[in-house]
DNA sequence: GATGAATGAGACTTCATTCAT
DNA sequence: GATGAATGAAGTCTCATTCAT
């Protein structure tokens, strides 16, 4: 039934929190090992080698980020404001499914270990966004910003606000998020 | 009457570069020495070890850029928003003055590395800007978030847009940045 | 009827043409298993190890070689320059039949991995043609040099080329084969 | 005075003696730098890895085995048999120059671990003994078997008599020299 | 009997650090 | 003070072997 084998789960988990926590390069094979409960020789059945296991885990879950915000966008929507609201629910949403994830993509995604396949997965995810912004921008309600710097500002402070959440300097509530969300909307946003 | 020797210097300046473009585990003592021009050893006169090496130059980097904002602040100035811009310009200037420094910064700011005086200076650099915030808050200006959340948001997107311009996503110009200051105003501020 | 199991056998050939193309030591038993098709544990039912495998192939074509040459030897002779030529015969047909098995036999026969039993087998092969050797000596047909001398240039040239025939670098005719002989006894007979 | 490092001629004797004795495989790096005398990491100061070692030793022998060959045929020659002894005592010269290294090339010359520009020199190794034999050919005086036979026969027992010597199953002297010469004529030259 | 997923010992290799020059 | 050759601890990865199915 399970198509994924368990072993390969538990090393995906424990690669996940250990690249988050202590990067690329600082976590060893034996590390994961142990995290994963399993050989070290086993992660080799499953991942070619180190480099394969970090793509691999970013891609899956840079592809999985941006699921969770088409899928967001993909309701029907009230308006652009209300699409925006679906994109920041969807960022949210894949948070909260996946912890550490996103700092994880934060702290990896310039690394020189990354393949041509997960910069392009990456850049899909920033293009998909880069199109909502400049539908916005011909709606006159974005600002007239570089595109890049309006990815910038909404992935710079989501991400920073996220992983002071995962570190606990700030408790993960509906209130924070909502506002979170208001001042991202009034960051990109021309004023009124 | 120069307190710091040629060779530190080239050791600091090679340093930055490589760390901020690698990161500190893909950077080799080797590298450093070669690229300061200045034999392997040489090094370990002017630095404990690797670890240490990393820690001053991360200190320093961000007492300056504290320096930067402070100075900014220290202006005379007209209002709570001019403030904010003296602040804005002070990370600028920081970023002008000291090529990657910030991109080094933000990419060893969770280093497992790091010794708790550099966590703290760390600490220091955020507290200032704090205490502006919640000089705000009192006013009625700054939007009534958690302080680091704030900060987040601050340091999040400027170091995400500071980093495009490094890697030539985004070019520098006065215009952009007069974009971005309103665009993090607007994200921190209460909208009137 | 069969007394030496299908698989075994399997495993067997596998071995012989992957020891003999790249060696003992860049062999890997999955290599063997799946040329055998077989599983990789199961060659563990036919061999205790990787070392055993390895002296059972290579005592089971010694003594084989030898056979070729016994019973080339066997046969009625016409004078010792006849049963010389039986001697070269069974080398030739034992090549013929087992191809490749001479190429294992030279490039295996100093591996330290061999034990004492896979020595001796090898001895008893250089016993029996000394001790022909020596019958020659006697009746002064062969050459005065020291019977491990003669061994050596009978043996190093035959197993070189063959070799150069497997690595089609020689193709194989009678011709070849004649000339290949008469070459050698020339080598070894005292000359008229 | 000295152009080549010490270390480095110590790594190329230590790892001459164990690749003739156990072959590539079966040496592992350690060995070699304790056998040596000298630290693992070492190595790599003189050799970019194990292969480039190896190789770097195989060429350098086979290389120097073909002037040994070579210098003996430069002399003055009265007539094609001297010229041939003269090769012969290039080879007696080099293995006695060289203990070990004739049977490194013998055991190395069809590694898979070789790079094209070692079996070029090998290459040209065979080709200069080649051409001698062409030219006796043509005199009518070497037989007319394919060169490739003649060199098999030629190295093939050279090498497998001088292994005999380096195992002391043979022990080296004049005598057995001009015999096994005397034999390799007969075995090369066509009989009057 | 047969299998192949799992293991961990041990191989190759890198690199922070030392120290004789 | 300055150097860089030398080192060995530690990391990545392979593969002979076992054992649950």
């Amino acid at each position: 039934m399970e198509s994924t084998p368990t072993k390969q789960k538990a090393i995906f988990s424990a690669s996940l929190l250990l690249f988050a926590e202590r990067g690329f390069d600082a976590t060893t094979m034996p590390m994961i090992a142990e995290n994963a409960k399993v050989g070290a020789g086993t992660i080799y059945r499953y991942f070619k080698n180190k480099e394969s296991l970090v793509n691999e885990l970013f891609q899956q879950h840079v592809n999985e980020f941006l699921q969770c915000i088409e899928s967001g966008l993909a309701n029907e929507r009230d308006g652009y404001r209300d699409g925006f609201h679906h994109i920041f629910e969807g960022m949210v949403t894949f948070t909260k499914n996946h912890p550490r994830a996103l700092g994880f993509i934060k702290t990896h995604s310039q690394g020189a270990f990354l393949t041509e396949e997960s910069r392009l997965a990456y850049q899909k995810l920033v293009e998909f966004v880069c199109t909502f912004f400049r539908e916005g921008q011909k709606q006159g309600i974005i600002r007239n910003l570089p595109e890049n710097a309006l990815i910038a500002i909404l992935f710079g402070s989501f991400m920073e606000v996220y992983e002071m959440i995962e570190n606990d300097y700030l408790s993960l509530t509906d209130e924070l998020l909502a506002g979170v969300e208001e001042s991202l909307w009034a960051a990109l946003s021309r004023q009124s």
